[in-house]
DNA sequence: CTAATATTGTGAAGCTTTTCACAAGCCAGT
DNA sequence: ACTGGCTTGTGAAAAGCTTCACAATATTAG
């Protein structure tokens, strides 16, 4: 376990869905769940959500299944959520100010804790209880926050000179959502969102499906 | 090519990206690029892009590469980006509201031409040029309008009750924001967003990193 | 304590995706 | 029209991921 396997990017997606089918069934009162189960919440199969879970350990005991708090414990250990995480928010256009307004992030152990704009006319406006700030102080908010994540939420023009600030500043993962493929140094995470490559797989699946009866 | 091949989701999402890739130079008057250019603006390799291609047919010139005009054009086909879509936007809070509010859909090819919700406080309220209408009313505009791709963005508790709408009307594809799994009858596709996954992806790669050195 | 039942953890097999490597093909210069 | 320099398209090899199948082990009932 403590050997660095080479881990799946989809192991790990899987394991962030199979945390939220736990938490739902902790909230229902269960107290145990076998692969079988979790295989059928999570649209996998029985011997997948086995597999994904022994690359970390065995967290089951065998005839019963899987304590259900037990393994959400571990999965939020796995996953680093057994930490709280400093993140800034980048841009507050449509995409950002969403963001904000979206509590969902506090809860899972992401806070919020300063907003920036590269935009001079954004700088000073009020967010939650956060007051928008220069992307010129980027640095130092970094270092005095201790901001570990970035989302990044500014038109692909801005990207270049706030990307430079975000790496030079020890930043070490990205959460983007500028449709542009980030270039980052060694050792910095990035992980996109993007709407429009969504759609597209979606309009590329009906297209297909049409073609093809 | 006719013969339905088994395409692989990454190999649609890095289409996505080249055909961005080509736009971008396009605008910047670029007539041509090779598999080795076009790999490194999307961070994979010139046997990939190449390969991806291959699969829907030989778009390029051996030793001069593939027309950027021509290529943008091919790969818009492959996706369906070739004619225009009809959307149906469930759900106007938060996430919702920023998907009206952000204009580049239509610029893809998608039309937003119907909002809808479950709030009887929300159903009138008037977003861009459109009137946000009741989902009792989802099955008769899906008829009127032609709509074949939902964008839903409901909260969780809403899902079921729209869900059965939404695929008695017979859309066939669905954009989710919604942080759960859709169960979906054979033949609808489901495109998830989910942005919570992206950020435990992301801590889970930094905790990594740090118990590693 | 033994038997019956359930369910895990995991090598090995099977399948998919990526990478390699090279023949085939196109262009420019002479 | 031939040569040299590039770059594609693609089988074949390698790497990666998922499924299978079963021994190991826990629990419950008698």
């Amino acid at each position: 376990m403590s050997v660095s396997k080479k881990i799946s990017e989809s192991a790990i997606r899987r394991l962030s869905l199979y945390l939220r089918i736990l938490e739902d069934l902790e909230r229902d009162g269960e107290g145990t769940i076998s692969s079988e189960q979790l295989a059928k919440h999570s649209d996998t199969t029985a011997a997948q959500v086995r597999k994904d879970l022994s690359l970390f350990g065995s967290f089951g005991k065998r005839g019963l299944g899987y304590g259900v708090g037990e393994l959400g414990l571990q999965i939020r250990s796995i996953l680093g959520l057994d930490r709280r995480w400093n993140v800034a928010l980048v841009g507050v256009g449509r995409i950002g100010s969403a963001m904000v307004e979206y509590g969902g992030f506090q809860e899972r152990g992401y806070d919020i804790v300063a907003i920036l704009d590269v935009d001079p006319s954004k700088v000073g406006e009020r967010w939650a209880d956060l007051t928008v700030r220069d992307i010129g102080e980027f640095e130092a908010i970094v270092r005095e926050r201790d901001i570990e994540i970035v989302i990044l939420a500014v038109p692909v023009e801005a990207v270049p000179v706030v990307m430079d600030r975000v790496t030079n500043a020890g930043v070490r993962g990205i959460l983007n959502f500028a449709p542009t493929t980030l270039r980052v140094p060694e050792g910095v995470t990035v992980k996109d969102v993007n709407m429009v490559m969504e759609l597209e797989a979606l309009s590329f699946a009906l297209s297909r499906e049409e073609g093809e009866e």
